[in-house]
DNA sequence: ACAAAAGTGTTGGCCTTACACCCATGT
DNA sequence: ACATGGGTGTAAGGCCAACACTTTTGT
């Protein structure tokens, strides 16, 4: 190693590398945000993005999934780089870049498992408090991703229980395009897409007649995993 | 401030952070990729990204233009977070948590201004060299995203001189989608989004007949920022 | 006159949208 | 029997892709 090149590196600054999480899920009706309880100044106790300090033998991938985890005790979950925000002074204590990510959880299994480690609320997108720094930006740029997304790949099947009806999942994408959509052309859509596949079993309880229960093709479902639909209204004005 | 917060700030590791630029050019046939020498170890000098340390007292936004315009000598440039890489051993001198940000610029305008302080070469996208630490990763990722971009909005322009015609252009996303479009739909698409100004002159010298010169609305561009066109082949099926 | 690139129109198919009625079941 | 949500078909219009000839001008 040659010592000019030693001596530029030891001349940096070293910062602090955080990281957020913008947790969604949904409840059937809404589209959920996961939100903690941080105190960060005296008596001030301030909603803020689940978040935590990246270690030093960790992948910003793998913080990404521990500190999830240490919230909701889920493996597996659906998470996605969105942005790092770095301005000098969002965090007032000491200068911090924060690694946003987005995860898509379900409401339902998240529940029972929540940890008591933290004070944990889940919020309509509707009803967002103040939130903590720039988490209110990370979480507007979450939700623009969110949308794009669902309108590109059938992510949106990671919000829900493994098996759905087409009513639930009409429901999610309402929830997150905050729009109401045509079932007839929305299950076309989503059938033609051969990503699902029909159970013999029906939803109980909450209509009268009762809705099939669809799962993904996990195998089709990574392969497609370009070209899919495009629900925006509007999209192709 | 609570002491207890304090001590949880003073118990991180801080890390390096740096910034890596993946700077597109485009020459009238090709679509390039800007790259710098840096020599890191004994001897072997490798290609790289243009890349820096971010500044204490500096976002990351402004750190991306300020390493450009040490590179190029330009401002007003296309610029836009990519991804952030952080394995913990990308770099092997030390953890470096780096921000890539991607540019498009246009190789006439930089030629000449190019600074001494860089050994600096611009590559075909075909004959790309093996890079420093992730940078091929980079670069495959920031290639992906600029397809998708130019599919969405007239990014593509940022890469061409003031003026340009349209075969100019053509040329241009035949290079960043690496297929053959038809002319006919071409201009079509293109003049349809009202977004294109036809000026009197005529591009002389490279075909006989000459083709007209145009430049972009910025008004309307900038507006119209969403809800462009889709020319990936194959992009409805 | 010819070579080389610029410029321009039409058509068929497909995808999207809008729209309304019957079905199954629990009460 | 009726109320509630589930499930399905069709027709019209717009968008996209495929395709070939004429124009201009430098040599």
């Amino acid at each position: 190693m040659r010592i000019d090149i030693l001596e530029q590196y030891q001349a940096q600054t070293r910062c602090l590398v955080a990281l957020d999480s913008i947790i969604f899920g949904f409840d059937g009706e809404e589209l959920k945000l996961l939100l903690v309880k941080r105190g960060i100044e005296d008596e001030t106790h301030t909603w803020s993005l689940m978040g935590g300090w990246v270690q030093p033998e960790e992948s910003l991938e793998s913080a990404s999934s521990r500190i999830l985890y240490e919230l909701t005790s889920l493996t597996d979950i659906y998470l996605e780089q969105l942005h790092t925000f770095g301005s000098p002074h969002r965090d007032p204590v000491e200068r911090t870049v924060s690694v946003a990510y987005f995860a898509l959880i379900n409401v339902e299994d998240y529940d029972h498992k929540i940890s008591k480690n933290f004070e944990a609320h889940w919020f309509s997108m509707q009803e967002l408090p103040k939130l903590l720094f720039d988490h209110g930006s990370m979480v507007e740029m979450a939700i623009e991703n969110l949308r794009y997304k669902a309108s590109q790949h059938p992510i949106g099947f990671e919000l829900l229980p493994e098996k759905f009806t087409i009513p639930q999942l009409q429901k999610l994408y309402e929830a997150i395009f905050g729009t109401e959509l045509d079932k007839r052309n929305f299950s076309r859509k989503l059938l033609s897409t051969n990503l699902l596949i029909k159970l013999a079993e029906k939803q109980k309880g909450y209509s009268k007649k009762g809705a099939y229960f669809y799962r993904i093709d996990e195998e089709k479902y990574k392969k497609h995993f370009n070209n899919f639909l495009n629900f925006l209204p509007g999209s192709t004005s």
